[in-house]
DNA sequence: ATTGGCACTCGGGACACCGGAGTGCCAGGG
DNA sequence: CCCTGGCACTCCGGTGTCCCGAGTGCCAAT
């Protein structure tokens, strides 16, 4: 039913679709690729894959367009992933080498996929729920509020501010702090929780409402959204694609932090490359638009996620190059520092 | 030259094509607007204001549309501000007071004057130069690194790894991480250079090359772009607007820190509304859109700067409001925290 | 100074026309 | 059995024409 040449038709029309941005027709097709066959033989092959599903004809006697089926298609069997050349991996390593801040290192980030591939690129900040703390640090503003500072061991640092329900002198912070160093360093941020619910008993009982002050910030700042951070760039490259319901949306989504959380945990765990196209998308908005994203982190296992967001009509082999690229050498440039 | 009723057609002209978006011709304005004249003479009045540089028509024999110029006269003394009702206010008051953090509040503005006007917001973070350092921590990631936090007294951190010329112990950490609190605690942050000047002399010898290390990154995080972070929301606005040289311009602009930084540093230094129109913007990309900036501060001198961007065709006495009365509320936030 | 009248201009929508690219189908040939 | 050339058909999109309406500038009259 599909034998190879008609896959080699359905790959052929996605590759000239990519980079025509018109249908293609059976004509056109012969010419370009070297199909030994005549348009009338590409034809009937069509109107099987048309059949199918795999491609469409936005009108009567117009050429050929992929459908969200086809490209899915096309990316699981009839594409491999771009390599990058060797010159292209060095510019990758030395622009992000420059970063030792992890908000360095994910701007940078962000911005080079951007660039690479001419599309929308998202980068979700490592997650914290993975990472152990490296550092607690307590700093008295006032004497009835404390700041919280908490430091993991992939360089991120969260700050809290907390209300002390009684004013706490320097020698009680001090004693506080060293307590929480001793028994939260080195932990993993998983095991916080249950570590902090024995706290309590080491403290001496006129300290402990203070203390659990302090105590409920941190854990609220473990679950919190901030874990979830994720930063776009590469919005402008939008403009030169045109979407079915209007860029708007596309825009909107992207600015919403709980969508893109919904769309990268959408597309599913794993460290490899993998994509997402049209409507199989669920979150609304960018049901005409394809996400390509990989997990990324320092050791063996993911971090995070990160990705290029584009028009479903996108070049996938670079794109998925791309991102498999980008995410190894942040998880390099992660795990070094 | 310019008599009243001229000034009466201008506004109305700037009025009704705002609302409309369409040339606005003489019928259609003595409709809408009572002026109790014929329309031949608002002809003749807008001959006049053509040839003044106010208004020009796309073509001939269409409505007339305001001219950057048009839009100027019309801002400086045609239109208030349009105040804000008070249920607006405690509207306002109660979405940003819900945040303490600095982020948080960033964000929430910024989120806010995007919903509020419509249009693209822009919030600048409060300039570190004006402010004063809290407390610096070090902590010690490695025996060759350590983690450099700067507090200020706006709640805004700042973060730094330092690569250490030699192994430091934990003493020796402690002991630098006391001078600097000693010595450096409630300076302002551009009396902070002279004082590091001064410090190498309290240092034991064979100490020094490790604080010089320490005291290079605090100096250039003081300098580098870092205090000039701007944020930005409701780029999904422009979709609606069309402009002149294509949005994809507009939303490359808008990702340019530095382009950003450059722009609401143009719109001058007050504490006040300042609009800057069209063509006023020297900033490439920017030349068909307006925008609306206020200075915001906890005291009485500007921190830093916020505003919308929107096109040129755009409610001012809207926005001026809006700008207003957001800067003013961010400020009262920032001084109670 | 204002007004009504009048001739003029021009953009843009409605309509028809046509060419070209593309298709489906069929009958004949390897 | 699959491929191919041929043929009739479809329909998009560009082009040209026409016309209407909104708007203008000017002028003479009040």
């Amino acid at each position: 039913m599909l034998d190879d040449r008609k896959l080699a038709v359905l790959r052929a029309i996605v590759e000239d679709y990519v980079s025509t941005n018109e249908p293609v027709g059976s004509k056109n097709l012969v010419d370009r690729h070297n199909l030994d066959v005549s348009p009338a033989t590409i034809r009937n092959d069509m109107a099987v894959l048309e059949e199918l599903g795999f491609i469409v004809q936005p009108h009567t006697s117009a050429g050929r367009i992929p459908t969200d089926l086809g490209y899915r298609l096309f990316v699981d069997r009839l594409s491999g992933i771009k390599p990058f050349t060797s010159a292209e991996r060095r510019a990758i390593e030395t622009f992000l080498a420059g970063a030792y801040d992890l908000d360095e290192v994910v701007m940078r980030t962000v911005r080079l996929l951007a660039q690479l591939t001419r599309q929308v690129a998202v980068v979700q900040y490592p997650s914290l729920s993975r990472s152990a703390i490296r550092h607690l640090e307590l700093v008295p503003l006032t004497d009835t509020r404390l700041l919280l500072v908490l430091i993991t061991d992939t360089g991120r640092v969260e700050q809290r501010s907390v209300e002390l329900p009684a004013p706490a002198g320097e020698d009680s912070v001090t004693h506080l702090r060293a307590l929480l160093n001793a028994y939260l360093d080195g932990r993993r941020l998983t095991e916080v929780a249950s570590v902090i619910d024995e706290l309590p008993e080491r403290i001496e009982p006129v300290e402990r409402t203070n203390a659990a002050a302090v105590f409920s910030v941190i854990l609220e700042s473990l679950v919190e959204r901030h874990e979830e951070r994720i930063v776009v760039a590469g919005a402008a490259n939008l403009a030169a694609a045109d979407f079915a319901k209007g860029l708007h949306d596309v825009l909107e989504a992207l600015e919403e932090q709980v969508v893109l959380m919904r769309l990268l945990g959408e597309s599913g765990d794993q460290a490899s490359v993998t994509v997402r196209i049209g409507a199989e998308n669920q979150v609304e908005g960018l049901q005409s638009t394809s996400l390509v994203a990989a997990g990324y982190g320092s050791g063996e296992q993911a971090l995070a996620r990160l990705g290029v967001l584009g028009p479903t009509r996108m070049d996938y082999p670079t794109a998925m190059g791309a991102v498999r690229a980008v995410a190894r050498y942040v998880g390099q440039i992660l795990a070094g520092t």
